[in-house]
DNA sequence: TCGGTTACATACGCTGTGTATGTGGCTACC
DNA sequence: GGTAGCCACATACACAGCGTATGTAACCGA
């Protein structure tokens, strides 16, 4: 890769960042469905060329827009549970990230309302595997490695907890922000237990 | 309501119910948004303004099919778990008989592929919570009532129970026919083993 | 049998995606 | 340092699908 660019790469670079940063606003507040193309292009003085140049369609924009989120979240997550002690608390400190990540009404949106709309559920389920998923599994196997869980049908109690976790962000991401700190800890509450299940030998 | 109807609102009746069949298949084999009206009124030998006779909208007509579902599935878990011989027996029954609902391809697409795309997220959730969220909240309730499981925060047990469940029948629904009475099994385990730590003292 | 209503067909406008073509400014080569 | 080519983007257009306004024929009540 050239450390130094062209003066019309670096301009074509930034049109494509403002794209992405525009696009990321309108799918989070107006959704996938209600936002043209038009009102993106408008939002940074350009035109629905630029777009289209930049992005083979629609559906591929939004892919480029959900991998961003993802991404951030993804280092979020793991940065979080890389400061914990043992696995156990990584674990726990990952969830408690994970929560915390989708309070953002972007991410929590893009990734979680708007994902499986765009893409369909199907092609949503097999991009999240590429994150959050092989994320959920890592750590599944860490702790029954590590003894604390007894043994799970991975794939399985990866799925499981993948829609926990997802659902419980959504849920808290929508909730009235009086409620949220409330439902916060009844979904630790209610995964705490549920975990504690998994823990008796199978 | 007349016990005997005249031959035109007995044809409009017919039309009407052939509609929603049509989209149901529709629906359930290409999905909300690759579907036409025009596919759907061919399939009937009628024409988009019948379609738009009995249905305010497309989204309208998508609403009757999903709330025809629901209502079949409803009834078919109701009776499983009427038939069982204490709550928790009957609990279970309503857990294996919704995963058996989700078995059949149609239901399980529309209600739980398609909901979310066609109505949104919000809406969708708002009307799973007259059929499925009440019918969890309620076996919960009576869980918990009979001492079976220790008190729960309601809305959030049932938010999770009802996430689970429903993930569980996608994946179900979609998984190659050869493993999934293996993957049903599992799915049974982990669920078994999570409520089981619900039964603990909180 | 005749006027009104109802069930549907026909025709059209609009919105939004995708695509083909045009253009001006940057870059590279001589 | 002039020019030829290319690249980033704009403009224009084709096309699909939803919704709506209007037409029409069959039916029903008087």
């Amino acid at each position: 890769m050239p450390a130094i660019r062209s003066r019309r790469e670096q301009y074509s670079e930034a049109t494509r960042a403002a794209i992405l940063d525009a696009a990321t606003r309108r799918f989070a507040t107006s959704g996938f469905a209600a936002t043209g193309l038009e009102d993106v292009a408008a939002d940074i003085q350009a035109t629905r060329g630029a777009v289209y140049h930049h992005f083979a369609s629609k559906k591929a924009l939004f892919e480029a827009v959900l991998e961003e989120q993802e991404v951030i979240g993804f280092r979020w997550i793991e940065r979080a549970r890389a400061a914990a002690s043992d696995p156990w608390q990584g674990a726990m400190a990952a969830m408690e990230a994970f929560l915390d990540q989708c309070l953002d009404p972007v991410y929590s949106r893009i990734v979680w309302q708007e994902g499986p709309i765009a893409l369909g559920w199907q092609a949503w389920q097999e991009s999240e595997k590429k994150y959050a998923y092989a994320h959920i599994a890592e750590i599944l196997a860490e702790l029954v490695g590590a003894g604390l869980l007894s043994p799970l049908p991975e794939e399985t109690a990866t799925h499981v907890c993948f829609t926990m976790l997802g659902s419980a962000g959504m849920a808290l991401a929508q909730a009235d922000p009086a409620d949220q700190p409330r439902l916060r800890a009844e979904y630790g509450d209610v995964f705490r237990r549920m975990l504690a299940g998994l823990r008796a030998t199978g």
